[in-house]
DNA sequence: CTTTAGTATGCAATTTTGTTCAGCTAAACT
DNA sequence: AGTTTAGCTGAACAAAATTGCATACTAAAG
């Protein structure tokens, strides 16, 4: 067996010079050509480490207001859906940044609310690689991350195996993967990878989580699922026609949040759909308006505790 | 009567305002410019809502600094366990980098202390393999390089053999190889292979070495000795059931530092744990958060003067 | 020892941000 | 009503940051 190499090595690995740099010019507002005299880099490379630091989360942002639509919002989406908590954030302006900004938000949520021993069910997607890429860097205690998803065949950048090792890594987590392909070729194969030990092992962890994090996909052409190309476009729209509006843990489901009845969702490797109700607290991080009826969806299927999303989708979600 | 004056009023009282645009400029990225056509207020405007929340700490800079950090754990780590050196490098940002990492600080560790004369006993790891990749290649005299472990039976890109053989052309050392399988088939063959003249002749040498260079490793699903194969995967869940928290010289250890009583370590052809005590200085190259439990076992039962590893197996080392 | 692919670096052109200042508005005062 | 004054606004300019591009390294391959 070949040991995977992963390639994508930050390019400043002085860690030093970033925090040094980041200080210098966030916290104490320098300027980039005063932080190079001090540092004695070239002014461009200082602007090269800032970006790198913000890139690689060694600099957060955190806005301490609440903006009030928002707040309302919130009250509104915890009546109408039965959760225990919900978080909105104003939309992005560019609709492809919308993962960007709720992902900040999933961060600073998780970070406060992760405990020592908690076990972490983690599913896939945009928002959830940026919410993980600016969580902290502080060890809980006797953390576990479980992916609920299986990997993809090729390295991709973003990639439930990737997440799940990066977010441990982020709180010094075990973690455990699924070391099976997310779609199997054909719905044996599937039972077969499914019923592995070491699959099983893994799943059965899953089940015992007490705390579920995890995204639904749309149809959208920017949508990752779409993209990698392990759905063929054909059979996108097949799912379409058979009704689904989008994905939850790679499983395709309709308006009511029931799962199609289509080949692909006899293929995918992941944690069972009507599982997720042995975990006890669900995090659902999405939005944008093109996730509305995914959203609404799964928020019928599933009861979901916590709710991390953008104005437009709260709007959308309340609307009708 | 005097008036008291609040000098602290805002200038822009709209909290909501302010927060918007933070959300917008720091989280989103987006230009002031873009932001004023956003919400509707002239680009100048939005540069001072910006001021404003910065001044007033509605926007905070938290920079993840590591490296004064390092600097302490180091301090810790000699006095907790009694080494002579630490060096602690920041985590990779990449957990898959951590070997790269403290591979790199252990190439500069070795380039600085390896001196004419020495005789090094070396183990082997994909950290060190790192290490011995990075070192620079400038003969020392009448160096000496003695594996202390058997080779892979199918040649493989990381292996015992080409580590030391490699260590042994960068520094233009004599090399001395264990020419034996490192897990023989059965104990009893162990026993017959070690005791082979060229064998013991080989042993004997590493027990007069002065340096010894070694990793642990772990049971995480990326580790060499689980991947190659040579273990198979219940024989792994036997040593896991039986205690073992990872691996030393491919000693099977448990959270003592001891062997674990079982047919595998029966089976290793290499040099023996016990025997490591004869070596004056050993040198401790490992690191990441998956290698804690296995590390503070190998620190419990060995000697070690020099550790060399990264920060989040500093702290978890020194975490309870 | 040369070649070469990949990477890092800094220059220059462009975009974005920061600052100053004069003009405007409107409330308060004469 | 006329004047004052404080506060806000944006134009114009100055400073800084960003990006593409050409060049100079470096390390592996020939």
């Amino acid at each position: 067996m070949t040991i995977v190499e992963n390639e994508r090595a930050s390019r400043f690995p002085d860690a030093e010079l970033k925090a040094r740099a980041a200080w210098h010019y966030y916290v104490e507002g320098l300027t980039q050509e005063r932080i190079s005299e001090i540092l004695g880099v070239g002014r461009i490379k200082v602007h090269r480490i800032l970006s790198a630091a913000r890139e690689e989360g060694v600099v957060q942002f955190r806005i301490r207001d609440s903006v009030v639509e928002c707040v309302v919002l919130e009250e509104s989406l915890k009546q109408r859906f039965g959760l225990s908590q919900a978080v909105v954030v104003p939309s992005a302006a560019d609709r492809s940044n919308a993962p960007l900004m709720i992902g900040h938000a999933a961060a600073a949520y998780l970070a406060d609310h992760v405990n020592a021993g908690d076990v972490i069910a983690l599913g896939w997607g945009r928002t959830l690689k940026f919410a993980i890429n600016e969580l902290p860097r502080r060890p809980i205690a006797r953390t576990t991350v479980v992916s609920m998803l299986g990997g993809l065949t090729h390295a991709q950048p973003l990639n439930p195996t990737e997440s799940a090792w990066d977010f441990a890594e982020k709180i010094g987590a075990e973690c455990f993967l699924l070391p099976v392909p997310v779609y199997a070729d054909r719905p044996e194969q599937r039972d077969a990878f499914m019923s592995q030990r070491s699959v099983q092992d893994v799943v059965f962890r899953a089940r015992r989580a007490n705390i579920a994090v995890l995204s639904v996909g749309s149809f959208s052409n920017d949508s990752p699922i779409a993209n990698y190309g392990f759905i063929k476009p054909s059979e996108l729209e097949e799912l379409q026609a058979a009704g689904a509006v989008g994905d939850i843990l790679c499983h395709f489901i309709d308006a009511e949040g029931r799962p199609v009845d289509h080949e692909v969702n006899r293929r995918v490797c992941a944690y069972p759909l009507q599982d997720l109700s042995d975990i006890p607290s669900i995090i659902l991080v999405s939005g944008g308006s093109e996730k509305v009826a995914v959203m609404r969806a799964a928020l019928a299927n599933i009861k979901v505790s916590v709710l991390i999303t953008d104005e437009d989708a709260a709007k959308g979600l309340l609307g009708r």
